[in-house]
DNA sequence: GACGGCATACCAACTGGTTGGTATGTCTGT
DNA sequence: ACAGACATACCAACCAGTTGGTATGCCGTC
């Protein structure tokens, strides 16, 4: 053990495993049905350990949100997509990523804070904007793409990068919730796909490489 | 009136009003937040009137699924887009009736069975099948106007109109996370604007009438 | 047309279990 | 010795659901 590490949480213990049991359990039954004992549960803790890193229920939501930023910002960082050389191919390649995951129990690939979101945003301020800057914050790593792609390819119009960035996460919320409604990951699929084909119309380019089977 | 009455509606009192008050408490403050104190304080009953009317606080968000299916149903129904004649021209007015719809709080137009559905899709199997009976459903009405101005327009495509039916919703859906997290309608009008034109561009029509503000 | 029988619609008070949070103690590394 | 990291025991508030009651309208019978 060194003196300081450089990570946010500097003890790997119950902190940690506390995050990780918010991210899989809201994600499953959703924040405010979540209790803190059922957390701790999961993470093997006791009571007292959660109320000794965590103030309030609440306060750990909002170090929850963070977290995820963190685990998915690494996860599509080292993603192969992002060393491709047109940034048009980074963006769809983010799409063709983002399919690739929709496996295994819906649990499992849905988006924490566009859960938490949907129960916070009124009631619980700082849930609310912790949940509005991880989403944020990760449709501006698209819109980074998508603003070069632009230059690329001298597309000229009269929607922005953001606005495109943007439309993206909510096609991909928008997937979540049909995913859950349905109890499978097709009709996600099957959003993504259009969502797919409307920025490789936007940019003019005939579609290739991707699976159609709508 | 007869022993069994399975109507949705059979008493104008008590029963019509904890479902509107659901309606309006579950979109602000999420299923699992709202209390059957709560609704009943908003709806003007007390909790016996309640348990008469719904066995189980999980017996009323079913009916209040199928509750917010009617009030929409009928709410589109009446909408002026659907006389035009154009099967496209429906599509598009769609489109932007919906855009027209997002005004005031936020908390007001968004989607009840969107919301719902995200607390309980895994711990609540009924709550998701109402959940997902009223998002098909709804999708099914415009996925009729999408074939019909597929056969209209010749348009003979790798997708097919119930999956863009179904990724028009997921648009909305996701449209409405956005308007949460963010606290406004901006960027929701911004994504109903790309959707509107993906299908343009679908159907190869020039754009026309759209107010393009992003 | 008065009456009893009965179902429906609602009300007010209560309950048993649960929940977020606290008070206090103990262990460990330095 | 001392501070941070946990554990144990506990509590007051809250919550879904229950209990037992009342008011009212309907329907067949005499």
């Amino acid at each position: 053990m060194v003196s300081h590490s450089i990570e946010p949480s500097s003890s790997g213990g119950a902190r940690q495993r506390l995050l990780d049991a918010a991210v899989s359990v809201i994600r499953a039954k959703g924040y405010a049905a979540t209790t803190v004992d059922e957390l701790c549960a999961d993470a093997g803790v006791t009571k007292g350990a959660f109320f000794h890193h965590f103030p309030t229920k609440d306060a750990l939501a909002v170090a929850a949100a963070k977290h995820w930023s963190e685990i998915t910002d690494a996860h599509f960082a080292a993603a192969p997509y992002g060393r491709l050389d047109d940034p048009l191919d980074r963006v769809l390649g983010y799409l063709d990523f983002r399919k690739a995951l929709l496996r295994g129990a819906v649990a499992k690939f849905t988006c924490l804070v566009g859960t938490m979101v949907q129960e916070a945003y009124q009631t619980h301020p700082d849930i609310r904007s912790a949940c509005d800057a991880s989403i944020s914050g990760h449709a501006a790593r698209v819109e980074s793409d998508i603003a070069e792609a632009m230059k690329r390819h001298r597309v000229r119009a009269a929607w922005t990068a953001e606005s495109l960035a943007l439309h993206m996460q909510a096609v991909l919320q928008g997937a979540f919730i049909l995913a859950k409604a349905k109890g499978s990951a097709a009709a996600a699929e099957a959003s993504i796909d259009h969502l797919r084909r409307y920025i490789e119309l936007l940019f003019s380019r005939p579609r290739t490489k991707a699976k159609r089977k709508i």
